[in-house]
RNA sequence: GGGCCCGUAGCUCAGUCGGUAGAGCAGCGGACUUUUAAUCCGUAGGUCGGAGGUUCGAAUCCUCCCGGGCUCACCA
């Protein structure tokens, strides 16, 4: 804390100013005033926001106040605001909360402007913000001076971040926008929106290591989910026809600019339909969510222009591998596979099965050539213990996963809804686990009880709003579409 | 987990060949009643991430530790 700050503090008080008071009654934001000043110049306006800026000019002053619409300039004149309202600004410091009540007007400069009538303190700041100051040129472009830019500091005190980062609170706007967009469209489908544990006895759904936790009262172990499917597909089982969950999940990996241990994605269950089906769904909503993010089915991400316009290309697996490497993979035996990863340079490993070499060698040669918006389909069965086998292609399954600028957005299949297969390829998962694969996918009871009872033919779908946010934002880590990453504690060294 | 890089004032950064630290902004004092990176004068501010080592002497060289960034691997 800054002891300058504190005394001026103390003196506040002895002047009888409360330093934290209950309430301002704001009439307007920085923006309502800048975007319709013909109609509000002359008129009594209350603003209120963080002082971001103070130019004194002895017994005058001009401020910058921060709003969540922007910033405005408020004058400040001993001659209006008497000596003891002239007292308060002089004991204001940059990151403190202000109101001020005054008229509209343009100053000589032209900057619109509100001229302080009060001046009142609605939060002593005690601790110095970054100041970050920039000047626009005579062409516009703006220079920025001193910025806030160590990205530790940025995340770890993300309220500061997002103070004096403008650009950091447009990214996170966004991301509200893009989840209410797809709940305003699934919403208007009759989808019913439901809550499922997050504590989960069995955790399933996906391949991947949990986090464990333990119930003391029941003295059990407890996962947190790696994802909600296998729960939203006894709702398919239990009648609801359409449900979904935006649901925070959490995965026992490595972090990195495309990992964070607790993510988010919206899964979506529809019954009677198919993957076909929510392929045209899914292209017909990115589409739409952009459109309402950027105001354009088109978006720029790093080099490259993205257009989500409908309707994707449909690439299969084997098509993709042939079309990047010109190897016809469909039919080959596991020895031609092992041949033609050696043959690619691709380092492969002797436990390897077929299903895992397909799967490595379209990460590495096919995945990060897909740009634009596209469908990969029909994955090999071994990789999607829970999807659907082919209604035409043996040894595959009726699966998509939507991917754009060389990463998988959404991954959806047309669900399995036989329980005798489901058991078998939970077996088999189970096989995997004792082989020491502590990725496999655990055995359901209760879920395949569900089954049994019978499901729907079913389409579902994982939408990954965290990669999503950061293609719609131009972000290009996830640690800056999530307003608190995961970080290691900070260290003694450190306040 | 591997590799590369980084850590100096509140913020952004200099610091040469090893000789006990500088700038701008912010702060503090002063001038200034239409400025906008306000300006001008003055002033204060540091366990140089931490510990050890080499040395007459370490921000600087060496070792270890802590924290971070990027990247590779696994994954969504």
């Amino acid at each position: 804390m800054d002891e300058v700050r504190r005394e001026k503090l103390d003196k506040l008080i002895e002047l009888g100013i409360n330093p934290y008071p209950y309430k301002f009654d704001r009439t307007h934001l920085s923006e309502d005033i800048k975007a319709n000043f013909e109609a509000v110049e002359g008129q009594t306006v209350s603003i209120a926001g963080r002082l971001m800026a103070n130019r004194g000019m002895g017994k005058a002053a001009f401020l910058d106040l921060q709003d969540p619409a922007g910033r405005i300039q408020g004058f400040l004149r001993q001659n209006d605001l008497g000596e003891e309202g002239f007292a308060l600004y002089k004991l204001l410091d940059i990151g403190d909360i202000v109101g001020i009540t005054g008229e509209v007007f343009r100053t000589k400069t032209g900057e619109i402007s509100v001229k302080a009538q009060t001046l009142v303190l609605l939060s002593k700041s005690l601790r110095p913000l970054p100041i970050v100051k920039e000047k626009e040129d005579e062409s516009g472009e703006k220079t920025v001076f001193d910025a806030f830019a160590d990205k530790e500091l940025r995340y770890r005190q993300r309220y500061v971040d997002l103070v004096v980062n403008p650009e950091v609170r447009e990214v996170f706007v966004k991301r509200s926008a893009i989840i209410g967009e797809i709940r305003r469209q699934f919403a208007d489908n009759g989808w019913l929106e439901v809550e499922t544990p997050i504590l989960q006895p069995i955790y399933g759904g996906a391949s991947a290591r949990p986090f464990k936790t333990h119930h003391n009262a029941l003295d059990m172990p407890l996962y947190l989910r790696i994802a909600n499917e296998l729960y939203l597909k006894r709702l398919i089982v239990g009648g609801f026809d359409g449900v979904f969950e935006f649901a925070k999940d959490f995965r026992n990996e490595g972090m990195s600019r495309f990992h964070n241990p607790e993510f988010t994605q919206v899964e979506l269950y529809v019954a009677y339909k198919d993957y076909h089906w929510m392929m045209e769904m899914t292209e017909n909503l990115i589409a739409a969510v952009a459109q309402r993010v950027n105001g354009s089915t088109k978006t720029v991400f790093g080099e490259h222009e993205v257009d989500f316009k409908p309707p994707w290309p449909r690439l299969s697996i084997y098509g993709g591998i042939e079309k990047y490497t010109g190897k016809n993979l469909a039919n080959a035996s596991e020895a031609e596979l092992f041949a033609a990863a050696k043959d690619l340079h691709l380092p492969v490993d002797k436990t390897w099965g077929p299903g895992k070499i397909v799967d490595e060698i379209f990460g590495e040669f096919v995945e990060p050539k897909l740009i634009q918006p596209t469908f990969i389909v029909d994955h090999p069965v071994f990789l999607s213990p829970l999807a659907k086998k082919h209604r035409s292609e043996a040894g595959l399954v009726e699966r998509f996963e939507a991917v754009v600028c060389g990463k998988e957005i959404a991954n959806a299949f047309s669900e399995l809804n036989d329980p005798l297969d489901q058991r078998e390829r939970f077996e088999a998962q189970v096989a995997l686990r004792e082989q020491g694969d502590d990725e496999a996918q655990m055995l359901d009871d209760d879920y395949l009880r569900a089954l049994e009872y019978g499901m729907p033919p079913t389409a579902g779908i994982g939408i990954g709003i965290d990669r999503l946010t950061m293609v719609l934002t131009n972000q290009h880590s996830i640690r800056d579409v999530l307003l608190f990453p995961h970080m290691r504690p900070e260290g003694s060294d450190k306040e």
